[in-house]
DNA sequence: GGGAGAAATGAAAGCGCTGTCAATTGGCAA
DNA sequence: TTGCCAATTGACAGCGCTTTCATTTCTCCC
């Protein structure tokens, strides 16, 4: 029997010799160029310079050519500190996601970046990695950049959080999920009914013994599993045995040992609704693994509809939200807000969601086929 | 026939009314408090409070406790370019990473999170999308803030954006790769090597039908190329036909295409070595759509052993590379660098790979199946 | 109890840049 | 040629904070 994974050593190992160090030799750290240091070699005053860079059509194109080239013989950059500090402008947007790595922020952040970044702002982006007290903090670092908003996934701020945000004097957008009660604004979408779409459209196609798999429970999670059992109370079906959830980080892996774990208690289970793709993705595997077939035997539903689900074997149904349109509405509000002064009508926006309807689900037409029982 | 994936629309639809604009009605923009408000609040000069934030211990516990007292009713955030600019340190350390949402600097982005942070440093990360162009940019926006090191993905700097790297004055750590020609100091592995061994280890298992698929042609992906087309070169192993990569982002959809237009050319295509591990796993589907057995017809090699190479089904072999460690210890080497003044003894660092073996590639001692010619 | 030294606090300067307003130059009509 | 306006350019102050140095207050021991 072969091993499942075998290492092979091939590259150089890292050993701590590499951090054998030496007294630095050369601490020539010269100093950074400024804007006197450019005005000087230009033979013109620092203001000139600042104004050559800033609104080039003040100067006459002579000496911003002398500029340029001082500029770039220097390779002078200017200093934000002393350029905010001065102008009381920093065209800075503050971003702060759950995690900087998950799949479901890449097209949120793409959309952030496409729509500010060309209009002239800077997207400082923060990661509060799943944590209330570390958003807290970040919270507290992004304020200190004063930025011009805040763009912020998730309504579940700590208390404190809150208050600095509320204070901040600054626009703040919260994302991904619906409240009533907005810090300023809010685009998102209601997890706990999308949560019960998903439950009831595995409901609609026969299915009663529904099984849910979660990690990593933070706020959104905890909704979406809301949203199941009151899809599966209001359907009358117990739920008991059929759920299985994680602290961990969500991960491919764990999405086939949750299966698994139900699969132990549950071998009847009928079809699956995961909260995530990733665990959708592991638990497809899983059944592969325990040839189980589908959706003949078991229906698998994902949420987030990241690019991987539409092209398994079989595609992946998954619960698709607006990520990117998400993300270019609070930009576009965030610059609306800026530089006209106008706020939407609503402080509250439903983005809303979908169902991409695929192979790994049975179509509502079909008739049940039933997983022989084993034992 | 069912659609592969039909859309249900089921939450509120985002419309263009949605930005139906009013005046705002509360332009309270209220002054963001500062280190003299809170000195007048707590009675006491605004040195005080400064040091009661920075130095606690050279402030009497008393005075500690109104000034707290005081920035806490306040909301005070403390402002980091005056901070900066006052203090000529910005605790800031920049990251310029290819991709935020590559899931390949997901490790790499934690272990300098993890090193850095509890270390009292700030991370500031960008994001160069892949584009040279837009790397040089945001090295001088990073260079704007002063950064006290920069760590930065590649090798492959525009010359302008190497000079201003080079005058920046401060540590630069070069990651991924390795070159002979660093810019200061240089940590990463040979992605040349790499892919080369990955081909030979093919090679190896008796495979003479080797294909490889890449995508988003950057250095990186060049380099395994090159890497690949050198161990067949040695083996004396024609490529013709064997070949597809795109231009495009990497997806584990555009692994399927890639597989897809290798088989179309090459039905007798006996191993594939992918770029990467999405396009590895889009390929694994791929087969299995055709009803090719992995690896009993063909076996599959990935790159960067992302987290679900060993849970899919079959595990899927790749070459590992260390990227936590290479983040940690470019971290460390950057902490020392500006705390001690130490550097490390090599400009060049090479933390090396190794090849995961798992179920996707055949084992050396099994004795070769070949694939049915299907025409 | 007095004085030396330590601890706690404050005053002033200035980091690098930009906004405001003043000064200079050039062009052109009268 | 003169005067006026527009186009350029410069001087100066100050953004909010920290550093340095000076001053005040407190401790402790002879």
């Amino acid at each position: 029997m072969k091993a499942l994974s075998r290492r092979i050593d091939l590259g150089a190992r890292l050993t701590s010799k590499h951090l054998i160090a030496h007294p630095t030799e050369e601490p020539i750290r010269r100093k950074r160029s400024t804007l006197a240091d450019v005005a000087k070699l230009a033979g013109v005053s620092a203001v000139t310079v600042s104004r050559a860079l800033r609104h080039p059509r003040m100067v006459s194109s002579a000496l911003r050519a002398r500029i340029d080239a001082a500029v770039s013989e220097l390779a002078y950059v200017p200093d934000v500190a002393a350029s905010r500090l001065a102008s009381a402008r920093t065209h800075a947007i503050g971003v702060i996601v759950s995690s900087l790595t998950n799949g479901v922020f890449a097209d949120y952040l793409r959309a952030l970046h496409d729509t500010l970044l060309p209009a002239g702002f800077q997207v400082v982006v923060f990661s509060s990695r799943y944590s209330a007290d570390e958003e807290e903090k970040v919270i507290a670092t992004l304020l200190g950049q004063h930025p011009e908003a805040i763009i912020i996934a998730g309504i579940d701020q700590t208390p404190h959080g809150r208050r600095l945000l509320e204070r901040s004097g600054v626009p703040v957008i919260q994302t991904f999920e619906l409240t009533d009660d907005p810090i300023d604004i809010n685009v998102g979408l209601s997890q706990r009914q999308a949560g019960y779409a998903a439950t009831q459209y595995l409901i609609d196609r026969g299915h009663r013994r529904i099984g849910y798999t979660a990690a990593r429970l933070d706020a959104r999670a905890h909704a979406r599993m809301e949203g199941y059992n009151r899809a599966m109370a209001d359907a009358r079906l117990p739920t008991d045995g059929l759920v299985a959830t994680t602290p961990r980080p969500s991960s491919v892996s764990a999405g086939g040992e949750l299966i698994g774990a139900i699969l132990d208690r549950r071998s009847d289970l009928e079809a699956l609704f995961c909260c995530d793709d990733n665990l959708a993705l592991g638990a497809l595997f899983e059944c592969q693994r325990r040839d189980i077939a589908v959706p003949d035997q078991i229906s698998i539903i994902g949420f987030n509809d990241l690019e991987f689900a539409a092209c398994a074997h079989p595609p992946i149904s998954s619960v698709a939200t607006p990520r990117y349109e998400m993300g270019r509405l609070a930009a576009e509000i965030v610059m609306k807000i800026i530089e006209i002064g106008e706020r939407p009508a609503d402080r509250r926006i439903d983005v809303g969601f979908t169902i991409s309807e695929r192979g790994s689900t049975m179509p509502v037409a079909r008739p049940q086929a039933r997983r022989a029982l084993s034992e």
